[in-house]
DNA sequence: GTCCGGCTTGGTAACGTTCCCATTCTCAAC
DNA sequence: GTTGAGAATGGGAACGTTACCAAGCCGGAC
C-alpha cells in the first residue's frame, strides 16, 4: 500500500540506506555486487526515490523543475511555445509546470506563488498588465525569471520579444503600398504590451505616408473572435468604411476572416501565421513569428541564469516576417 | 540570499516554529495578537512556505500536483485539452506538470517516471502505444491514473474517450450518400487506437453498402502535413482515383486541404473541427469532438479517485458531432 | 483554595533523502 | 610487522516542515 523507502530497499538488499542512496543514485563507491544486489531489491519492492525528499537535502541547490506561465496554453501561439519550451527541458532532465493567467493579475499571482512555493528553479512569463514588484522576494531567493512575448514593466530580467513595432509598420505599409488609405486597426487590449508596440508601428506607417490616424477606424479591447467579427461590422457600417484591416493577433485575425466572405473586397493583414491561412479568400496576408524560436530562445536563457549566469539582463529580439498573399504577392 | 524559513520567521516575530506553522496554514490555535507578529515578520523577510518540504512531512497525502501526458502539447487538439485540465485543477488549488511523448513509448515512460517521483497525486494520459505495465508499481503506491482519447492496453483505469468508430462510420455514409464509391482512408498509424477505430469505421460504412474496401485507396502512417499531401499526390496520380476523401485526424486534414485547391471537385470529410474550417474551398465537413469536455471530464475523475472514489474503472464515452458543409449541408 | 476545561504555545520526533565524517577492509610497499 | 593509501560501507545529523503530546495560563465553579 505505501510506497517503499530507501530504509525498505537496505533492509531487503542487507545493506544500509546510504549504499542504496548512491547506488539508486549512480555514484561511485559502491562495490559490483552490492550494487546488483540493491537493483535486485530495487525491482522486486517496486522502489522509485522520492525526489521531493531529495531535493529537500541536496546541498547542490535546484529542484530541476521550471515554471511556464502564459496568457492562454490553448492559444495556438502559446501551446507551440510551451512545446518547444517543454523539448527543451526535457533535453536538459527538467520538468515544467504549466499555468494560464488569462491576463488577470491577480491569477497570475497565485499561478507563480504556486510554483514558486514548490521551489521552481526558474520562470518563463509572459506578464500580464499587472505590476510585478512581488517577483523580486522570490528572486532574491533564487528563482531565475525570463520573460517572453512581452517584458515586465519594472523587472530587470531576460527578455526575448519579437520586433512588434516593426512589423506592424511593414504590414501597414504594404497596405499603403497597394493604394489603401482607409486602413482599420483591430486589436486586443491596449494595455497589453504587444499591442502597445502594434498600433505604434500601425501609426508609424501611416504618419510616414502623411496620413492622420482617424479614431473611427481603431478599434481595441478586442478579446475574442466574436468580438472581432463585430467590430468589423462596425467598421463597414461606417459612412466612409476601411478597405484595408490590419489585425493585430491570431485570434482577432480568425473573428475577421470568419465573417469575411470571398466576394468581399478588402485587403486583410494579420499579426501571426496559422495553418491554412494561405488557402483563405479573400487572401490574408501575415506578419509570421515564430512561437518555436521564442519558446527556445527563452528556454536557453533561462538555463543558462540556472546555470550561473550573473551578467546583465539581456533583451533578445527576434525578427517577424511579412507573408505577402494574393495580389502584390511577394515575400520580404 | 538563502530563502528565509521558518525559523528564521520564529526567531523575528519571537515565537516557536510551531506557531509559525499554524499561523502561516491558517490553523487555528494562534492568538490574534500573535497571528499578527508573525504575519508582519513574514512580510518583512519576504517569507514562504517550502511546500515540497511540508508535503514530506504532512501525514494528509498528496502534493496537490498532478500530471498530463499528452501525444504533443503543440497540436491544437491537445493544447485545448491541456488548458481544460489546467483550468479545472486551478479550480482545485493544484498544480500540472506536463509532458509530450511524441507517441515515443520511452519518451513515455521517461516523462511519467520523473512525474511519479515527484509525487504527484494523478496521471492524466493520452497513452502511447507502448505497453502500460509499468505504471502498475506506481498505482500501487496511490498514484491515481485516467486516460484521455485513449485507452493504455491491459490497464485497468477510468478512461474517457470519443465513440471514433461511429463517428467515422457516419462521415463515411454521409460520402456514400453524396454518390461517392472511390472514398480514400488518409490515417495516422495504425497502432493508435483511435487510427484503428476510425478506420473500422470506415469499413463498417463501406460494407454497409457492398463496397470492399480497395486497399490502394487506404493510406496508413501519415505523421504530418506533408505526409498526407503526398499520400494526397499519389492517391490522385492512380489509375481510378477517389472522388472522396475520408481524413482521419486535423494534422491529415490540413495536410490534404492545404494541397487541395477551389478548382479541386473532391470531397473531403476530416476528424477534428478547427478554427476557419468551414471557410475552406472545396468545402470541408468534419467528425466534431469537444477537447474541453474531453479534458474536463478526465479531471473530474480524476480528481473524484485522488477524493479517494474506489469503485471500479468506468469508461465514459463522448459524442462527436458531423458537421456537413458544402452541398448536402445538414447537422446531424 | 482546589480543581477543571479551554485556549495558546512550545518541544520533540519524524517524513525520505543526502552530506559529512568515521570506520573497516584489502592490498601493497617499506 | 608496521604503515598507508584507497575503496567500500555505515552512523548521525540535517534539509524545512508538520503530527503529536505536554505544558503553561487564565477564568470560573465547587
Amino acid at each position: 500500500m505505501k510506497r517503499p523507502t530507501m530504509k525498505d530497499v537496505a533492509r531487503a538488499a542487507g545493506v544500509s540506506p546510504m549504499t542504496v542512496s548512491r547506488a539508486v543514485s549512480g555514484e561511485p563507491g559502491v562495490s559490483p555486487g552490492t550494487a546488483a544486489r540493491v537493483e535486485q531489491a530495487v525491482r522486486q519492492l517496486g522502489y522509485q526515490r522520492n525526489d521531493n525528499a531529495r531535493n529537500l537535502r541536496r546541498k547542490n541547490p535546484g529542484t530541476s523543475t521550471i515554471g511556464l506561465v502564459v496568457d492562454d496554453l490553448a492559444n495556438p501561439f502559446y501551446a507551440l511555445m510551451a512545446r518547444s519550451v517543454e523539448d527543451e527541458a526535457h533535453r536538459r532532465g527538467c520538468l515544467v509546470l504549466v499555468g494560464s493567467t488569462n491576463d488577470e493579475p491577480r491569477r497570475e499571482r497565485e499561478v507563480i506563488a504556486a510554483f514558486t512555493a514548490r521551489q521552481v528553479d526558474g520562470l518563463l512569463l509572459v506578464p500580464t498588465i499587472g505590476g510585478h514588484g512581488f517577483l523580486k522576494q522570490p528572486m532574491e531567493g533564487g528563482t531565475r525569471v525570463v520573460c517572453v512575448d512581452r517584458p515586465a514593466k519594472g523587472l530587470a530580467v531576460d527578455t526575448v520579444t519579437v520586433d512588434n513595432r516593426a512589423g506592424a509598420e511593414r504590414a501597414v505599409r504594404h497596405l499603403l503600398a497597394q493604394g489603401h488609405t482607409r486602413i482599420a486597426y483591430l486589436g486586443d487590449r491596449f494595455g497589453i504590451w504587444t499591442q502597445r508596440e502594434r498600433h505604434a508601428g500601425y501609426r508609424d506607417a501611416l504618419a510616414a505616408h502623411g496620413i492622420p490616424e482617424d479614431p473611427a477606424l481603431v478599434r481595441h479591447d478586442l478579446r475574442s473572435r466574436s468580438d472581432a467579427a463585430a467590430a468589423l461590422a462596425a467598421l463597414r457600417a461606417l459612412p466612409g468604411p476601411p478597405t484595408a484591416l490590419f489585425t493585430t493577433n491570431d485570434v482577432i485575425t480568425m473573428g475577421v476572416m470568419g465573417a469575411l466572405g470571398p466576394a468581399d473586397r478588402v485587403d486583410v493583414v494579420g499579426f501571426d501565421d496559422f495553418p491554412l491561412a494561405d488557402r483563405l479568400s479573400p487572401p490574408l496576408s501575415v506578419v509570421s513569428q515564430d512561437p518555436v524560436a521564442l519558446g527556445a530562445t527563452a528556454a536557453h536563457l533561462l538555463f543558462s541564469r540556472i546555470d550561473g549566469d550573473r551578467s546583465a539582463p539581456r533583451s533578445v529580439v527576434l525578427l517577424t516576417r511579412l507573408i505577402v498573399r494574393g495580389p502584390g504577392q511577394h515575400d520580404s
